[in-house]
Parts: C-alpha cells; sequence; structure tokens
DNA sequence: ATGGTTTTTACTGCGTC
DNA sequence: GACGCGGTAAAAACCAT
C-alpha cells in the first residue's frame, strides 16, 4: 500500500565493511548492509505510518485528534489524572473543604488507575516485555506487536494457571518473528525470567490460540546476526545464503531448526572461501552443537554440488574442493 | 502415551601447530 | 600436548498423533 513510499533509503552512506553502498533496510529495522549484512543500527527509528491500526475500527477510523493510542501502555496512554494543585480552574486556592474532597478523589483515582486484578498484571506483563525488547534491542514495532499479542493472550484467558512471564516472553518471541526479526530461543531465555521450554510451550499456545499465521523462520534471517559476531566476511555469508538458497523449499528445510541450519550454512562459507571460522565458534554465537553444524555441514554441501555423497569421507582430510 | 525425527551429550581417533 | 575436526552411539528433546 502506502509502504514503498517509506522503502527508500534515508541516508546515503557506505557500508565501513564492504565498502559497498548501504541498502538501509527499513523493514527489519535493523539497518544491515545488503552486500555484507553487517548490521550498523538496530535501533532504527520506525519512519512508518504514525497510526497504526490495531483494530478495524482503527484502521477505518483515523481522525481522531491527539496522540495515537498505544498498546505498551496498561491504559493506552489514554487515562488522565487529577492534578496535584490544589487550585480550582481558574487558579484559586481551595477551601480546606473542598481540599479534603480532592485528597478523596485523588486516592480513589489512584486506586482506579493503578488497576485492580487483571489490569495490575497487564501493566507488570507489559513492563517486562519492554525489559525484554531493550535487553534484546529490539525495534519498537516489535515491542508493540508483543504488547498486542499479550493483550490478546489476556482477553482469551490464555493467561490463567500461567506465569506472566511465560506468556509475556512466548508474546515477544512470536512478536519478533511474525516482524522478521526472529530471536532463538536461546537469547530469550538470557532475558527472559523463565526457562526455555516454558518460553517455547507458552508461545506455541499463543501461536495457535490464537490462531496467529507465523511462517517457520527463514534460516538467513539469522545470518547478518551470527556472522557479525563471528567477524566473519562478506563473501563468507553471501556463500552461506547462497547455500541455504540452494536448500530452500526442499524436504531437506522441513523439519530442521533454522538455527542450526544457518549456524551450519555460515561455517559451510567459510570452509568453502578457506577462511578461518571454527565449529566452536560458530556453535557458540549460534547456540547450537558442533555436531548439529558438522552435519548440516555436510549436507549443505551436498545439496550445493560441492560435495558428492561419496566424498563425504574424504572431505575431512582436504582432498577435494578447491 | 507413543513413535518418529532432530538435537545434544559423551566419547573417540586423527592430523596439525 | 593442546586444539580443531569428523564420526558414532545413546540419551534427551521435540512434535504430531
Amino acid at each position: 500500500m502506502s509502504t514503498h513510499a517509506h522503502q527508500q533509503p534515508e541516508f546515503e552512506s557506505t557500508c565501513p565493511n564492504c565498502n559497498s553502498s548501504i541498502s538501509y533496510d527499513q523493514k527489519h529495522g535493523e539497518s544491515a548492509c545488503a552486500e555484507c549484512g553487517i548490521i550498523l543500527r538496530e535501533d532504527a527509528i520506525d519512519h512508518g505510518p504514525e497510526w497504526n491500526g490495531y483494530t478495524a475500527t482503527d484502521r477505518k477510523d483515523r481522525s481522531r485528534v491527539g496522540r495515537p493510542t498505544t498498546p505498551t501502555l496498561h491504559d493506552r496512554g489514554l487515562s488522565t489524572q487529577i492534578g496535584w494543585q490544589n487550585q480550582d480552574s481558574y487558579g484559586q486556592a481551595l477551601s480546606a473543604r473542598q481540599r479534603h474532597k480532592m485528597e478523596r478523589l485523588r486516592t480513589w483515582d489512584e486506586r482506579y488507575r493503578a488497576g485492580i486484578g487483571r489490569e495490575r498484571t497487564l501493566k507488570q506483563a507489559l513492563a517486562e516485555i519492554h525489559r525484554m525488547v531493550s535487553a534484546l534491542g529490539l525495534p519498537q514495532a516489535v515491542r508493540e506487536t508483543a504488547c498486542v499479542i499479550y493483550r490478546r493472550a489476556l482477553d482469551d484467558d490464555l493467561v490463567v494457571g500461567r506465569s506472566i512471564e511465560g506468556i509475556a516472553a512466548g508474546a515477544l518471541y512470536a512478536a519478533a518473528r511474525q516482524q522478521e526479526l526472529p530471536r532463538t530461543l536461546e537469547e530469550m531465555t538470557t532475558v527472559a525470567r523463565v526457562d526455555r521450554r516454558r518460553i517455547s510451550r507458552d508461545y506455541r499456545r499463543i501461536a495457535s490460540e490464537l490462531g496467529l499465521a507465523i511462517e517457520p523462520t527463514d534460516p538467513t534471517a539469522y545470518l547478518p546476526r551470527f556472522a557479525s559476531e563471528c567477524d566473519c566476511s562478506i563473501t563468507v555469508q553471501r556463500q552461506a545464503r547462497d547455500l541455504l538458497e540452494t536448500v530452500a523449499g526442499t524436504t531437506y528445510m522441513s523439519g530442521k531448526s533454522p538455527v542450526g541450519l544457518a549456524a551450519a550454512a555460515l561455517y559451510a562459507g567459510a570452509h568453502l572461501t578457506d577462511e578461518p571460522l571454527t565449529q566452536r565458534e560458530v556453535s557458540a554465537v549460534a547456540d547450537v552443537t558442533r555436531v548439529t553444524i558438522r552435519n548440516h555441514y555436510r549436507e549443505l554441501l551436498i545439496h550445493a554440488g560441492h560435495m558428492s555423497p561419496e566424498q563425504t569421507q574424504t572431505a575431512a582430510r582436504g582432498e577435494i574442493g578447491d
């Protein structure tokens, strides 16, 4: 729709790494160089339309005045507060009797706004999401999506009997994937207050109960971050991307963890270009085992035609390649 | 619960620096 | 000898049924 108006790079510069011109990946929020994938700025500003429509009526009716409502605050930033000054609207001091009345009103106002019951847990959850978003360096758009998902989960009574932290983490994990800025479950566990299993479980529950259509993660989405954390070159990353594309859509992809595939592709890419990158390094940044890396690595090379199945044994001794 | 698939754990020998 | 790589078997985790 109106999106391609924002698609163009906002600034022109050259990548410090590969020296080619930077294509600013607006859609993904992460401004990564298209050539080498190095991440230049993760906290990109959302240049998109100010008016986000979360509901059908929101989208239809854009005539309201004032700032847009935000799902990131428990009261959507809409509520007002009784002022602290003991003055009337003309600036006159209040009488003792009036002042007393205002004190009482303020107390009730406070009670109402702080929320009772579910409002309070909502507030807590949104704070939790905010904390994790910051820790993971995710853009505002992901935070908002996560908040919306959490609200829906709350409305559908998915929270009862489950920890706020688990649902919050699951919602965020889902949001990040929806926005094509996936974080691995491992990364989630480093910032969440619940363990990996709970996040995964709550995520799956949320996704199925709310009917969120979330595609399996594209392994290439992990490449820029992994590559940059491994300090490996542009060519390696491109090589890795090529390898992943050869298996994309084939049966080999299905059922495999995208994280493992990305890690293996990166390692394979380095191997093909004779760049020093150890399995240990990759396994450390991707949080998968060396075994997973080399199993996929072998398969990737076979699929890409760099290695035939019979050469499996000899590959280790460096008798092929080049 | 169960069974099929993938990933991890733990152990191994081999080559190189 | 330490390190990295590759292979393997068995345990654990995952996922749909």
